[in-house]
DNA sequence: ATTATCTATAGATCTATAGATAATGC
DNA sequence: ATTATCTATAGATCTATAGATAATGC
């Protein structure tokens, strides 16, 4: 057993990562809530997974979307305190550019790269509901922060004004579905934010943006 | 009542649009299950909004999967539809950006303005499922034409060629999202697709590409 | 005879609570 | 005494089927 604490010990060793035991339950509803859906997945088959009874689960989270509310919001919360820390730095510290490149990096790579591709939660019609406020609240902050960003990075191409940082911001969402369909490489994060980047007119400066971007990142995180 | 054939009437009169009984069930499911969820949506909860009693939802569907299934089909086919016949046109007809453009600005349009927002079933994990091999098979095809489309209109600037064409699908895609966020205005749909043709470098072009994409959404639609 | 509805129900869940039990630290 | 587990269960569903009933067209 992983956790040190009192109690009975688990009829079963975990075979999940986590210190605690509820660290494997977030684990376990992770891949559930991923794989087979959040409302077809029942209590029971999350404790299955972690190797507990069904009732158990009840000492670590007071309801089913309990878990769901810790798991989204541990989505949404490093890409926003970078998010925050890079738009607050000092001004002459990076173009806004390069400070928009590197957010939707951040961002990109985590979605990618993250356990579970717990991204496509965000997209079930339950979560949009007062009790997930402040998921809802901190993806929304995210989201103004990429428009902020991206307003002040837009050249004179037109339309891209409009929106070039919400378009990125929508670039890398859609890596969560690109994952979804196993469609996910390497480059994905960093193409996205290139794309989001050329969408703000900055496309010929990009081989700089890069490389500002990539230092904000290595400061930043 | 709507449908004229014989049994017993319904006690209530539908307030839904639709033909046949078969109609308003698939649309007070659309509406279910986008704003509640799949699985969180029971077929009582089916009957009652459409004015007839659980058990008889049988018999116009053998399984609930089977409604969102039907519904599923719906979104797709007709993008798809419209996409092969473009792809499919004589060679000096269009330029291929211009084609990209189409496919794109139909597909989007249609997502944003579909009575309910059927897109956001596309991300349940509930549906990667041989179950919905039909959906999922069209969708994949669709995304192909796009792909197609857009390495036929790639320009030279660099990391477009990659895959503007599937970066366009996604930005269309993404609509779902931002219509899913209270977002979508009657811009979005032109937007995405601008922005896909920029992406392939045909930023320069767009003018040209907007007035043929038009002539040929007004043909094959 | 066919079609569309109804009533009634089987059987299988599913979430959450109550209360017992065991292991540990004080 | 506290913590983490367990057993047992209440109570509320939920999907799908069986079979009766009514309206229509032949």
């Amino acid at each position: 057993m992983t956790s040190a604490g009192p109690g009975r010990p688990r009829h079963q060793q975990p075979s999940r990562p986590g210190a605690t035991a509820r660290d494997e339950i977030l684990d376990a509803a992770a891949e559930l809530f991923t794989t087979q859906g959040y409302a077809s997945t029942s209590t029971r088959s999350i404790a299955d997974a972690v190797g507990i009874r069904q009732s158990s689960l009840y000492h670590h989270f007071k309801t089913k979307d309990d878990i769901l509310e810790d798991l989204l919001d541990g989505t949404v919360s490093g890409g926003l305190a970078f998010a925050r820390a890079v738009a607050a730095g000092a001004e002459g510290e990076a173009a806004p550019g390069s400070r928009l490149h590197a957010v939707a990096l951040y961002d990109g790579t985590q979605l990618c790269s993250a356990r579970w591709n717990l991204g496509i939660l965000y997209h079930l019609p339950e979560v949009r509901n007062e009790r997930f406020a402040r998921f809802l609240a901190d993806r929304q902050e995210l989201r103004g922060l990429y428009r902020q960003l991206g307003g002040s990075a837009a050249g004179e191409t037109g339309m891209q004004e409009a929106g070039g940082g919400d378009v990125t911001f929508r670039l890398v969402e859609s890596l969560i579905s690109l994952r979804a369909d196993g469609l996910v490489t390497g480059d994905s994060p960093l193409q996205a934010a290139d794309a989001g980047l050329v969408l703000c007119g900055r496309g010929p400066e990009l081989p700089a943006i890069r490389a500002e971007s990539a230092a904000l990142i290595a400061r930043f995180s």
